[in-house]
RNA sequence: GCGGAUGUGGUGAAAUUGGUAUACACGCCAGACUUAGGAUCUGGUGCCGCAAGGCGUGGAGGUUCAAGUCCUCUCAUCCGCACCA
């Protein structure tokens, strides 16, 4: 037979789609493993990072299905999101037409790869039916009061038009577009996602082992619990005067409270409330009013460059000391950590310091070092001894930080607060294309939810996308609708939803039978059988974002009883990106390479093998045409080389011992592919090092020309290299083996006994020669044997020890 | 600054428990077969050295009979977070 790719790979395609080869049963009492990949956004074609994505995903799943479990495997479509209305802006066309349009084409790119994915579970976030259970949900949440509306201070990207949540501010910038955010007060809907912060925050626990170490750290990171004291500072009566007697203090959060006695200022946000009231009320001056402006008109990358700040020419009373502190605003407080001000203590914080010296305010030392002099040119911010701290004198400053909690608490002027960088999850999005709010505004109900009978609330077909406004807003008819409630004519909600809130439950939805799609999300019985995932595998870029999202959603399900754990992902391998000429695959770098074109000339067996053999999936993986034509040599090497088998319906039974040296070899060559292929496939997830196994053993193979041999190495390696190479795997399969092999294997032990075994021989731990002994030769004689190889290094020097390791070495020790 | 990782031939990378460093592949070199080869097959290939031998896992120490692997320090690169009080 000759190799050729094109036909063998349509050939099993077929065969696969034809008879719904990997679609998983209804039978729930079998071992069942879900692995996932993570599902793509429909952008039009497949680039290199997707196919790593699946065959890892792929190769895992054609192993447990091997093994006889009951695996799903599903895919879709995270197909709502703003490229798709600006592909729609850029060619004027429809941004349903445009996604499902991507959607139809790259589904046949994943059979031209001969992914073994369920097709009966596939499905697009944007379908109806999906929104219509995912506004139930929301409609769930609302009432629990997980969902709210408020005005807030908002990220808002100009470029695309729409409010951006935190976790999709990237160095100040729009995640997608890179436009500097500006923040903008608006109405907007928010998960509580804060009151599940200790929760997410305590179960990464549970995922140590799983999940890797960085995601876990990242997380930990981004929730960002601190724990700390607040107090209140109050206004002397001038201030207080100042301020129309409006406001009589103003509250601070610190995680230092042993500085608390040098405190030299304190510093508001310029988004302080204080500051507002004092902006409207003309009781600043113009000059200090264009400064806080300009303050609050800044990005925040450039706030960061230089602080800067400005007198309220207001005083606070220590709690302590009673001594007055002047109040300033400061471009370095945000305003959405803590109170929106700070405690400031010059001596003992670098922020602190550095605004002190700009502005010449005191600074007054509270700790010094337990040794030596306090160097007063610089902020000490480590550890050390409490001075001019009334009765925490002489305290160590670390261990004094419960002390003055307590005697805050006692005297009731603060208390132990725990505070979060984590905010509420920010999910309306002023855009046409993702699921609509299921909310109506009623001038006599307000803010009133959708019926759950109603829904889905699909989005309107005529509709004119033109980059500008909301379109839903702008549609003439869509947005007017009757209250649920009183019937009266109303204003449907215009915003629409985050489409990380799709990618939260989409796992889940992939657990309900598709006959039961019309009727429920997904049931308990399914979603009890089939999750968590067994693996999910997906880009480190999704470390924060989604998995954080799909953690909250999980533990916010299992709260509204629809299911029964606490996390989704019970296993996450990260897989590195795919890199070309030392950088990452991009369309403007130039520097991508295309997967219809690598099937085309190769086919998908090669990609994937040079995909799954150059790295271990969570490394970085450098694209190589000259790797990529010497994975497609080895494949059509291993298929010509099939012309050795005898057809055979069951493993040839070998008599091991009756065997040439070259066969025993070849043998114990496969039966380590073998081993090392179940350990890859099981948990260590290196395919690299399992391809070069099975490598070795072709290598080995080729050196003898015992039939059965062939046979039998034939029958293990095509076994093993199914999950990577399936199209001729299964070809080599269906004409020598009738299929039987694609199995699970036996190990046998035998072929590991060996006749000899090689010794090395070291001097003082430096390898210098080899002894070859039988395997139950005595430790007397291997070291006599070893002292007679060795005595040109020897010579006549005094011998301190020997050491023999077991199958690997001996080791003479010399003086001198 | 805080946190996480990585550092091994010309290149991608192996070495699962401290036990023969560089498996497997790419590249390169040589040979065979060929009208030809960018096909196929065979062999060679860490560095220095004619050789004997020496040196070799970013660098410096340490533990050990034995260190890529463990410990201490240090350098470099990458990634994430970042005026978070």
């Amino acid at each position: 037979m000759e190799y050729n790719s094109q036909t063998i790979e349509k050939k099993w395609q077929n065969y696969w789609a034809e008879n719904d080869s990997f679609e998983p049963t209804e039978d729930f009492t079998k071992d069942k493993k879900y692995i996932l990949s993570m599902f793509p956004f429909p952008s039009g074609r497949l680039h290199m990072g997707h196919v790593r994505n699946y065959s890892i995903s792929d190769a895992i799943a054609r192993y447990h299905r091997q093994l006889g479990k009951n695996v799903l495997h599903p895919i879709g479509f995270d197909s709502f999101g703003m490229p798709a209305e600006n592909a729609a802006i850029k060619n004027n066309a429809n941004p349903k037409t445009w996604t499902y349009d991507n959607i139809e084409y790259m589904k046949g790119e994943f059979k031209s790869l001969g992914f073994s994915f369920s097709k009966d579970r596939e499905f697009a976030t944007s379908d109806e039916l999906y929104t219509k259970f995912e506004q139930g949900f929301i409609i769930d949440m609302f009432e629990k009061g997980l969902l709210y509306r408020k005005k807030g201070l908002l990220n808002w990207c100009p470029h695309d038009q729409t409010v951006l949540a935190n976790e999709q501010v990237v160095d100040g910038c729009c995640w997608r577009c890179d436009t500097p955010i500006v923040k903008k007060d608006m109405n907007q809907y928010y998960f509580k996602i804060t009151e599940y912060g200790d929760e997410l925050l305590a179960d990464l626990k549970k995922l140590e082992g799983g999940w890797p170490k960085q995601v876990l750290t990242m997380q930990e990171n981004w929730i960002g619990k601190s724990n700390g004291l607040e107090f209140d500072l109050y206004f002397d009566e001038d201030s207080k005067a100042k301020l129309d007697s409006k406001f009589e203090s103003f509250d601070v959060f610190t995680t230092r409270p042993d500085t608390v006695y040098g405190v030299s200022y304190t510093a508001l946000a310029p988004e302080h409330k204080i500051v507002t009231y004092m902006i409207e009320n003309n009781l600043l001056s113009d000059e200090v009013i264009t400064e806080i402006k300009k303050m609050k008109a800044t990005s925040s990358i450039d706030r960061q460059k230089e602080k800067s700040g400005v007198s309220l020419d207001l005083n606070v009373i220590h709690p302590l000391t009673g001594k007055r502190i002047p109040v300033w605003i400061a471009n370095f407080v945000l305003m959405d950590y803590g109170s929106g001000a700070v405690m400031a203590v010059p001596a003992h914080d670098d922020r602190d310091w550095d605004f002190a010296k700009k502005y010449d305010l005191p600074i007054n030392s509270v700790i010094k070092p337990f040794d030596g002099e306090l160097d007063e040119s610089k902020a000490f911010t480590e550890v050390g001894e409490l001075f001019n701290s009334e009765e925490f004198n002489g305290m160590n400053s670390k261990k004094s930080q419960y002390n003055i909690i307590k005697y805050f608490e006692e005297k009731n002027i603060g208390k132990k607060t725990t505070n979060y960088k984590l905010k509420d999850w920010g999910v309306s999005r002023q855009r046409y294309w993702g699921a609509p709010i299921p909310f109506v505004h009623c001038d006599d109900c307000g803010l009133v939810m959708e019926k759950k009978e109603n829904l889905p609330i699909a989005l309107p077909e005529d509709v004119e996308i033109t980059g500008e406004g909301n379109p839903l807003d702008n549609h003439p008819t869509w947005k007017h609708c009757s209250c649920p409630n009183c019937g009266k004519d109303a204003i449907r909600e215009t915003d629409t939803m985050d489409t990380f809130v799709e990618s939260s439950w989409y796992f889940l939805r992939f657990c309900a039978s598709p006959e039961n799609w019309e009727k429920e999300a997904f049931s308990k019985e399914q979603i009890n059988y089939w999750m968590g995932v067994d693996q999910y595998i997906g880009g480190i870029e999704h470390a924060i974002l989604h998995l954080l999202y799909a953690r909250f959603f999980t533990k916010v399900f299992r709260d509204l009883g629809y299911i029964d754990f606490d996390e989704p992902f019970d296993n996450l391998l990260t897989q590195g990106m795919v890199l070309k000429d030392g950088a990452k695959m991009s369309k403007s770098k130039g520097n991508t390479v295309d997967p219809d074109a690598i099937i085309a000339k190769y086919g998908a067996d090669t990609a994937r093998l040079f995909i799954l053999f150059a790295a271990p999936p969570t490394q970085e993986l450098e694209w190589n045409d000259s790797a990529v034509e010497g994975s497609y040599k080895f494949i059509k090497r291993f298929f010509d080389r099939s012309s050795n088998i005898v057809k055979t319906d069951s493993i040839p039974t070998i008599e091991h011992s009756s065997l040439t040296k070259d066969e025993k070899f070849a043998r114990k060559k496969v039966y380590e592919a073998l081993k090392r292929a179940n350990d890859v496939y099981e948990e260590r997830f290196t395919f690299n090092t399992m391809i070069a196994g099975v490598m070795e053993a072709m290598n080995a193979l080729n050196t003898q020309s015992n039939s059965d041999v062939w046979s039998e190495g034939y029958w293990i390696l095509s076994s093993i290299m199914e999950p990577v190479i399936p199209h001729t795997c299964w070809e080599i399969s269906d004409e020598y083996f009738s299929l039987n092999n694609l199995a699970p294997q036996k190990i046998l032990e035998e072929v590991f006994v060996e006749d000899s075994i090689t010794l090395g021989v070291s001097i003082n731990g430096k390898r210098r020669t080899e002894i070859e002994i039988s395997p139950d030769e005595t430790k007397e004689n291997i070291i006599a044997m070893a002292k007679d190889k060795a005595q040109k290094w020897i010579g006549d020097k005094e011998i301190v020890k020997e050491i023999v390791v077991p199958k690997k070495l001996v080791n003479i020790v010399i003086k001198g």
